[in-house]
DNA sequence: TCAAAAGTGTTCAGGGTACACCCATGG
DNA sequence: CCATGGGTGTACCCTGAACACTTTTGA
């Protein structure tokens, strides 16, 4: 290998998972508690290193697949954080992204086995390093495409009411939603649509299934919520 | 120094700068001829590598400073660029960030010195690396926060004309705005004030020079054009 | 029979868009 | 005196917000 660079430093490259879930209908974090040095017992975001061969986003995605067995996941990339001292151990530029997830697709086994529980979003214990401005970065970033991008449902069961996306809706941007203002948006997107099978479990009368059809979406990509 | 990452593989972390201003009121890069391998003679963006003891902003901003001779400028990080074959000569992850500057506060010869010149975002040649990807990002970046947030003015002198103001907005958005409407908008923030000036340059009839009153927008800030 | 969630239209106001003419001045 | 850019107000439309009652059915 030619040494075009030799002359510079090179540092430990982090990814750090800011893995979002919907936990009894509140956007949640996952989290772990950490079981090395340093900062050990303090919770933390899912991280590791990105190794040779392997690209950041690929470091990012098989981080999350050890930690869930899922893989994939819809992630985004939040940013590089890279202060001098932002790890108390050594130097480490790290590269922060967000998953979202559905609860219904999931390996708690795998996730009980390391030390990784959900935390709401309004309930975030003290956590290390700089893992708090990771969060709000990336929640910042999430819920700026959330209103114009067809991700949100990625953090439902393939098929849902619309009660339950409705509630989705309002549990990520914070507000209430007028029921009927909420349904016309969505009928006027027609990229959402009846599965024809009815939910009982939500109500007595019951409540129509949707489900989002990507491939009506793509034909004609407008979002808006 | 205790080595709690000592197992895993460390990299060549660098810095690209994509720095935009107004050439002859058109959106521009600036952009440079390599002059070492790899990929030398090939026009590229402007970058480097962080040393140790520097964070990664620090270092987009030093990297910006040895081009320009400026400091004090509008920066914002793009995103980390961290395929495993981005650059041909060895493994580097790279994190972008964007600039704004205004062409009347710059040191030309600083600039000659480093074989750069202007182009225009619709001219832009074959470039090297991944910089036509992170060009794409930077744009897209900044023009989501430029209708957001007063990050414009970075690119104008410090007293301007209406029409300047008009045409920026027009450029970086691609569109055409009608006078009256971009007008009465700007008239709605009182954050766009007039200095007293005249600009005698631009037309027989003279023109009122305004700046823009970041005092007046921290108090209440609020922005959408 | 009643509790609890599902489902369904209309009205109104405010913001955004479209649009055309006079002004001041240097050459 | 005329060419060139500077500067100003109104009418309309359409999107977005507010708002309440009926339906279904399991317990």
């Amino acid at each position: 290998m030619t040494e075009f660079y030799g002359h510079n430093p090179r540092f430990y490259v982090g990814v750090d998972c800011i893995i979002f879930g919907l936990n009894e209908g509140k956007l949640s974090i996952l989290l772990t508690k950490r079981r090395f040095e340093p900062e050990k017992g303090k919770w933390s975001l899912m991280g590791g290193f990105v190794q040779e061969g392997e690209s950041v986003d690929d470091a990012a995605r098989r981080v999350l697949y050890q930690l869930t067995g899922l893989d994939n996941v819809f992630m985004e990339q939040v940013g590089a954080f890279g202060a001098v001292d932002r790890d108390p151990g050594e130097r480490v530029v790290s590269v922060a992204y967000y998953a979202l997830l559905s609860l219904d697709d999931f390996d708690f086994e795998s996730v009980s086995e390391h030390n990784a529980v959900w935390v709401r979003i309004d309930e975030m214990p003290a956590l290390g390093f700089d893992h708090p401005a990771m969060i709000e970065k990336a929640l910042f970033t999430m819920r700026r495409k959330f209103s114009t991008e067809p991700i949100g449902f990625n953090l439902l069961p393939h098929s849902f009411t619309l009660s339950q996306l409705q509630s989705l809706y309002e549990s990520i941007l914070g507000e209430t939603i007028d029921k009927r203002n909420f349904r016309k948006r969505i009928a006027d997107l027609d990229c959402i649509e009846k599965t024809g099978e009815i939910d009982k479990t939500g109500s007595r009368r019951g409540a129509a299934l949707y489900r989002f059809n990507d491939r009506i979406y793509n034909s004609h990509p407008k979002f808006k919520i």
